[in-house]
DNA sequence: CCGGCCTGTCACAGCCCTGTAACAATCCGC
DNA sequence: GCGGATTGTTACAGGGCTGTGACAGGCCGG
């Protein structure tokens, strides 16, 4: 699979502000995708959830704060990261955007570098999952920061993928999930690969992990996979 | 995964694509129906509710567009999903399309794979994991999320099967179900099993609960079986 | 350019689950 | 107690699902 632009939804009522953010996106490695209000954006999302969502507060309409808190009280939109796009920097909007939740903002006018910046930095911050938290349980231990495993203090190589897998289930525990989620979780919602494949990487993945893999995570006949955490 | 396929309507009214289209849906593990007009759609629909629509948006006569939006004025079609199939990426369509709230398109040519990654995707969304919450009665406990079923603590493993009829039962304790019945929650309506096999599952379920089974799980003769919740 | 790592897919073997049939055990009315 | 009906138990064939190893292609760094 090729690695595809990050996928940013212009969330804008002004079509001239529109056609500058497609070009400056476009510049800067970004692919746009577009929606004039609160509702296109829903349905856009709806569709294919984006990287990023840049949104205007100022919307005709559903407010884009109303917006963002609809996204934010839903399952699937709750971690997308939410740039904002204010005409001023008021004190006001500003503390609406940190009450829900946005991850940075941007003031009008803002230069295109600016702008770049901001998408990456955000980007680069949600990569590693959800921020640098060391995550335990059992014997294995994994930190993010440090992009490493360990299964009862013996350090453990695995590859980016199985890496992300096992961040997502420890992140999961005792909960058991269908390949199609294991799937969305590691590739995101629309990737055309085989269901099968996730079982290799789960092979992959108990490999990696020593004599614990086998008993760390189960596989549930007919349904999919699941991480057990140590019963006490 | 359900052992009924997801039946998917194709509106088209090419001939050739139809044909297509049906055998990349049965391939991909759906249950296609057709209709080569928005006519015929409105019938079909009629008849039996699809699990998703695929739409052609060029239709002679009623166009899906057309068509798309009095679904969605309808109050027993609002919720059904929709997949535009467009001949080009116009962007005029898509426009149209996220207006009448499709739920995601996609364009001619498309691959097999690409179109049975979306039908997925648009039916994991709708149905987001019918999970639910932790049942317990007396010393049973059983957890849709993890899949696991404990007897006074102590862990039981159960096949699909006897998971399935165990959570019925629980969700309906002291009543007494005909053998039809549990053949129904277990397998839908319409299915060829004989009824002697319930007695087969029930047996095994009653196994796999190792000491509880025999007293929880009670025999009605002449009537089906019952869960007895604990006296007071 | 090369070599190594990662990715995604496939084929095949093996196991579990499923559904059925046959037989044993039990219950009920008489 | 007897006989028929109902249920419990076991064994088994077939199919489906998963584990596993191998492999081609892509990407990246040397």
């Amino acid at each position: 699979m090729s690695h595809t632009a990050p996928r940013v939804l212009v969330v804008e009522d002004e079509a001239a502000i529109r056609e500058l953010l497609v070009l400056t996106l476009r510049q800067g490695g970004f692919e746009p995708a577009l929606a004039a209000s609160a509702e296109e954006a829903v349905n856009e999302i709806r569709r294919e959830l984006p990287a990023v969502l840049l949104l205007d507060l100022m919307l005709p309409g559903t407010s884009g704060l109303a917006l963002a808190k609809r996204l934010r009280a839903d399952e699937r939109t709750r971690t997308l990261p939410i740039i904002m796009v204010t005409a001023r920097a008021e004190e006001q909007d500003r503390v609406q955007g940190l009450e829900i939740g946005a991850d940075d903002y941007v003031v009008k006018p803002f230069s295109p570098k600016e702008l770049v910046a901001r998408l990456r930095a955000v980007l680069r911050r949600r990569a590693p999952h959800h921020s640098g938290e060391v995550v335990e349980i059992g014997a294995v231990r994994l930190d993010p920061g440090a992009h490493s495993v360990t299964c009862g203090g013996q350090p453990r190589n695995l590859g980016p993928t199985e890496f992300t897998l096992l961040q997502f289930l420890m992140h999961h525990p005792n909960r058991v999930f269908s390949r199609d989620q294991l799937l969305d979780a590691l590739r995101g919602d629309h990737s055309f690969i085989g269901e099968r494949t996730i079982d290799v990487y789960v092979r992959r993945l108990r490999l990696g992990l020593g004599p614990y893999g086998e008993t760390l995570i189960e596989t549930v006949r007919g349904l999919g996979y699941k991480l057990v955490a140590a019963k006490a």
